[in-house]
RNA sequence: GGGCGGGUACCCAAGCGGCCAACGGGGGCAGACUGUAAAUCUGCUGGGCUUCGCCCUUCGUAGGUUCGAAUCCUACCCCGCCCA
């Protein structure tokens, strides 16, 4: 494969990349045989096993990298979990147990190694080597950098601003994560756009070790659902890889119009020409092109007959507003009221809400709003709003 | 260590003796509308109830003053800023 072509690949998709020449260098080095393959190294914060689509712009990118023949290394932030990245937080995250870790990481693994190569992807667990550094070994780590230039980064600065606090701590995690490369000799590190600072600061932590600084490579953050701020687990606007292909679909048709071409471009990886295309079609007939991304998108993770299934179910009880196939059962032998029954199922969480929900006329039997408490005294289905049901089954 | 400012519901943030379950915004939920769980508009958003009124719990923690406190006092815990 001729460079240019190696350099369009890499390049796609990335809201950063640098230094190429770097690069070029490297991979000429790998093609001639003159070294071994580039090591690239991606970061895993085993505190959110659950993975999303955010994830997967950067798991998308480095499948990519692999497929030149690049050795992928994930490292696991067991140790560096203890201490929580800062990025874009103001508070520390709980430190876990190494038994909760390995099960994160087991859940991890089960869904990165659906886009990524098992075989051919290489695991490292960073307490392996954090945990035997020696006090004096992080005095000479953390002697390679200064506050000022610690506190240029974004996320301190606004905390320094806002007048809220900033631990001590914190400050580690950069300087771990940057260690991570050094241990490695990474020759290249992928990661979300929120990551430059970190990188930055690795590759000068590198070269103060006497290494060869690592390539920087970001793809661009992927907005979630609530339409402004990044996918992140901790805003709760995200679409998991292990979201049913009911609700992945349904959450693709309910991000904002104006997303979509992200989402084609980052997540179904369009190339220039198809984007175009696009492009004309959200244009043109903007509910067909989000069915098309909902579709395609869960193809992604559920396969042709997931697909099918999501955007039955969505048409079925969103646009037609008829029942789905599969509603949660209740089932009891006497008569029940319904806020009783909406309880037991979880539909409400208390009385209050029932209250609330019966007087906006959310709340529907067989079809038909109801506002008033009724004792339930046959079988039937009650609808709460649009997505919830529950069938009351009376034997 | 000293001085000053601050800790309010999921988050931010008003309130500074009764009209406070507590303004406003965000988020969430719901209704209308629609091309969708888009957009837009509207309502709701501690719990319980014998439901248009009542009871319980909540304003960093623990006590106290008062007929009555998120609002005043005391002690303690925590955060920020400045000085050292």
């Amino acid at each position: 494969m001729d460079l240019g072509e190696v350099l369009r690949i890499v390049k796609k998709n990335t809201s950063y990349f640098f230094p190429e020449e770097e690069f070029v260098e490297k991979y000429r080095a790998f093609a001639e045989g003159r070294r071994g393959p580039l090591r690239v190294k991606f970061g895993a914060d085993p505190t959110r096993p659950d993975l999303h689509l955010g994830h997967y712009v950067s798991l998308r990118k480095l499948k990519d990298l692999q497929d030149l023949g690049f050795e992928i290394i994930i490292i696991i932030g067991d140790f560096t979990a203890m201490i929580g990245d800062p990025s874009g937080r103001s508070k520390a995250r709980p430190r876990l147990t190494p038994e909760e870790v390995k099960a994160n990481a087991k859940t991890y693994f089960e869904q990165v190694f659906r886009v990524l190569d098992a075989r051919r992807t290489r695991v490292e667990y960073n307490s392996t080597w954090l945990s035997k550094l020696t006090p004096q070994d992080i005095i000479e780590l953390s002697a390679r950098y200064t506050v000022s230039r610690m506190l240029e980064r974004d996320d301190f600065h606004k905390r320094m601003e806002a007048q809220e606090p900033i631990y001590i701590h914190e400050f580690l995690y950069p300087l771990f994560q940057a260690y991570d490369s050094v241990h490695l000799r990474a020759d290249m590190e992928v990661g979300g756009q929120d990551q430059v600072f970190n990188f930055a600061l690795t590759r000068d932590i590198q070269k103060a070790y006497g290494q060869e600084p690592e390539i920087i490579l970001t793809v661009p953050l992927l907005i979630g659902l609530d339409g402004v701020k990044k996918m992140s687990k901790s805003e709760n606007n995200y679409i998991a890889f292990n979201d049913s292909p009911e609700d992945m679909y349904g959450k693709v048709m309910s991000i904002r119009d104006e997303l979509m071409e992200d989402y084609y471009r980052l997540v179904l990886y369009y190339d220039e020409d198809r984007m175009a295309e696009i492009r004309k079609l959200i244009e043109r007939d903007p509910l067909r092109a989000k069915e098309r991304l909902a579709y395609e998108i869960t193809r992604i993770f559920h396969g042709e007959e997931g697909a099918r299934r999501g955007r039955e179910h969505f048409n079925r009880v969103f646009r037609k507003r008829d029942l789905p196939d599969d509603i949660p059962v209740l089932r009891t032998d006497e008569p029940v009221k319904l806020s009783e029954a909406l309880l037991m199922g979880g539909l409400v969480k208390s009385r209050n809400e029932f209250r609330r929900l019966l007087s906006q006329g959310s709340i529907r039997i067989d079809g038909q709003k109801v506002f008033e408490d009724k004792l339930i005294d046959r079988s039937t289905v009650v609808r709460v709003g649009k997505r919830r049901f529950l069938k009351i089954e009376l034997s």
